[in-house]
DNA sequence: GGCGCATCAATTGTCATACAATTGCAGAAT
DNA sequence: ATTCTGCAATTGTATGACAATTGATGCGCC
């Protein structure tokens, strides 16, 4: 495998110049899982630059999970496979800078995240297995759990929705969904939930699994229309009250 | 901003430690856009690394967009605002190689494309602009140009369904519908359109068009639902195809 | 021959240093 | 006041050295 030093744009970033054409070859599958790169020093001398400008390449293509290294006589960089796992880690990273750096709504968010989640509900319904549905209610019993914290609702929160979506039994569709819903716990966790809206939530999301435990996909549809307009009243009060408490 | 020498592990990959502990005040907001980190030379002695160690760190964090660097006197690492343009093309990427790498079916992929485009469809049909309508009109007409070739016709397939999408004016929705459909793109470019199924196509596009127009959400969600089940026994005929002439 | 063990070679990880390139700024020159 | 020049700070690149790791190799010993 050899990489041509292809005229660089003459002195800008050889560093990215360099992780983009190893990363071309990879998107191409001119090299593929578990295939070896050559070594940093071949690497070096087949793009004339020196090591630290090549390991610096590496470490970009390493933060984007796409090889993995090894030291020793038989080390070197490979071509990793992307798992869901790691996919899904990276999905929920990116989704959740883009909503705390951009001051998206609550609204905005809100939709998203229903209009997604509904898109799956019908999935879930005539597939889901009787694990996921054990764990949508062990979640909800967890959340009439007296004591609990804000915090800890909101995961138990996520949960069940992941249960959901991971009922639908399509893998890409989880990894989607599940890192759109996740993304959203910041927002969730401004939420101060007093004990009537706990039960409020509570009781929509027993609604919705025992539609699912009945494969009522209509039912497990308007159970979560109501939840997601109950949800965006709670997370509009929220900000109302973060705004009041701001500027007084 | 003091960034402590906190026990490294030990273990190694100093540089995925630094960039770790940086990402993490990031993501806690510690640090916040457009702050500027310490130089390298300072991060170096504040870590008690050499300076490449810190480079190769920093060179972690701007393969995920979250630093952006200038040289010169006032220059250095600053936190970069994530825009959707850069987690958009972050999610397209990540979500093309998980389908290349790990054998996702053309059933899976197009299931959950599909799910996710219908959840968006009530809201395009409610809220889309008269450009969103001429840019899916516009598309259409290039599909039944003579002498388009596959791949032209599978861009102008993904720009129409990017029209679609982004008529629900949810920024939240688009960033994350668009890179799901967008990743399928390898896997539909796998596919040979004949006269007649572009033809197909082209006629669910339409009536996907009209009911946009229409505002008519129903309608909308049908004529996906068709396009679903069309595009899959065009995905799958695809496959065995390539099944029959891999193994004759 | 087979097993254990030391050695070796290849490779990545880290460090130190030097220099080039870039960029704003302050002060001098006009 | 304006322009120019030099300077200082900072990132980008190169070079060389050494440490750490890890499989392979060869050797002695049984």
């Amino acid at each position: 495998m050899v990489f041509m030093k292809t005229v660089p744009d003459q002195s800008r970033d050889l560093s990215a110049q360099i992780a983009r054409a190893i990363r071309d070859k990879i998107l191409s599958g001119e090299v593929t899982v578990d295939d070896r790169l050559p070594s940093e020093t071949e690497l070096a001398d087949q793009f004339e630059v020196s090591r630290s400008t090549v390991r610096e390449a590496l470490k970009r293509l390493a933060a984007q999970n796409l090889i993995r290294t090894r030291r020793g006589a038989t080390g070197g960089a490979f071509v990793r496979r992307l798992s869901y796992e790691d996919a899904y880690a990276a999905h929920v990273t990116t989704s959740t800078l883009l909503l705390s750096m951009n001051a998206v709504d609550f609204e905005t968010a809100c939709e998203a995240r229903f209009a997604l989640e509904r898109a799956c509900a019908p999935l879930s319904a005539e597939r889901r297995s009787g694990d996921h549905l054990a764990t949508m209610r062990a979640e909800i019993h967890r959340q009439v759990q007296p004591g609990l914290s804000d915090e800890r609702f909101c995961d138990s929160d996520v949960a069940f929705h992941r249960a959901l979506v991971d009922g639908a039994g399509n893998p890409v569709l989880s990894y989607q969904l599940a890192g759109a819903v996740e993304a959203m716990q910041p927002l969730m966790n401004m939420i101060t939930f007093t004990a009537r809206s706990r039960e409020a939530v509570v009781n929509l999301h027993t609604r919705i699994a025992d539609a699912i435990e009945a494969r009522d996909a209509d039912a497990a549809d308007s159970a979560l229309v109501e939840l997601a307009r109950y949800t965006l009243t709670l997370g509009e009060a929220a900000m109302a009250e973060r705004v009041a408490r701001k500027s007084p």
